[in-house]
DNA sequence: CTTTAGGCCTGACGGC
DNA sequence: TGCCGTCAGGCCTAAA
């Protein structure tokens, strides 16, 4: 489900909420998400004082004082504070913290999607390891992408979600991008010019950090770390607007099927 | 090397 | 009302 705006949301919320809170107890109530949790995850854990909550992508890093967690939540996967150990659990609340202070972090992933694992002391987990440059971070320029850009055959869009390309663009943001962008989804990436290429690296930038600004997007599963939804599926261009009318040239949306996944452009304004 | 297809799961929705 | 097929924000692996 998230893509990098929800996960930097999440992020900086729980960095503020868990930070210096001691870990009491890890409870893995399931343990088949993507692939099994390590079991001794909990003891490992217990004890330590959060130290900071990080991002990497569309991964979290939960660092403790000696050890670090790494969390992915997949398709439909939240985290939520709780003030108060909750009474009772959903069928899909996998993994439940709880802290000396009283409170509680719940994760929840009905589909399973997401995982959660310990990071390596040393080394950098096989996860981590070949993704691309955080596209709101300075390795991510007009020059490395217009050179990154250029063997690629494949269409932009899927191009750009293409996580060792670029780090935590997913579907929604990578059809928004290209809107703001003005280019086609289904160019060929090889085939921009370093101008086109200079004008999605902005977009990509402007719709990921407008998205932070609004707490990200909720379509369905969602949630910011208190439960409450994101705001930026309304100030979506052209996502899940198939029919609706261009907010440039008036054109109906169109929606296509590209890799795989749902895809929205204006024919009209995007060349 | 890049690209594509399939698979992992549950839940919501539309059509019949 | 219920059954069934399809689809959903991600990412890994294998194969072409």
């Amino acid at each position: 489900m998230p893509e990098l705006p929800e996960v930097e949301t999440l992020r900086a919320e729980l960095d503020v909420a868990l930070r210096h809170a001691v870990i009491d107890e890890v409870v893995l109530r399931r343990n088949d998400l993507r692939f099994p949790m390590p079991k001794h995850l909990p003891q490992v854990m217990r004890g330590q004082a959060v130290r900071c909550v990080a991002r990497r992508a569309k991964y979290l890093l939960i660092e403790g004082e000696r050890e670090a967690m790494l969390a992915h939540l997949g398709m439909s996967g939240k985290m939520v504070v709780h003030e108060q150990m909750p009474k009772t659990f959903g069928k899909h609340d996998h993994v439940v913290f709880s802290f000396r202070d009283g409170r509680a972090l719940v994760f929840t992933d009905p589909r399973r999607f997401g995982m959660l694992d310990l990071l390596p002391k040393q080394g950098v987990h096989k996860l981590l390891a070949g993704i691309g440059p955080e596209p709101l971070e300075s390795g991510f320029d007009a020059v490395y992408l217009s050179k990154a850009l250029e063997k690629r055959r494949g269409p932009i869009k899927t191009v750009i979600m293409d996580q060792r390309l670029v780090a935590g663009v997913g579907n929604i943001y990578a059809s928004e991008a290209l809107f703001l962008a003005r280019i086609s989804p289904s160019r060929e990436a090889g085939s921009l010019t370093k101008k086109e290429a200079t004008a999605l690296l902005e977009a990509i930038q402007a719709v990921l950090r407008a998205a932070i600004a609004s707490g990200g997007s909720t379509l369905r599963d969602y949630v910011r770390s208190g439960g409450e939804k994101g705001w930026f599926q309304h100030e979506f261009k052209v996502y899940d607007r198939e029919g609706e009318a261009c907010v440039h040239c008036g054109e109906a949306l169109r929606h296509a099927v590209m890799g795989g996944r749902a895809t929205y452009y204006c024919e009209t304004c995007q060349r």
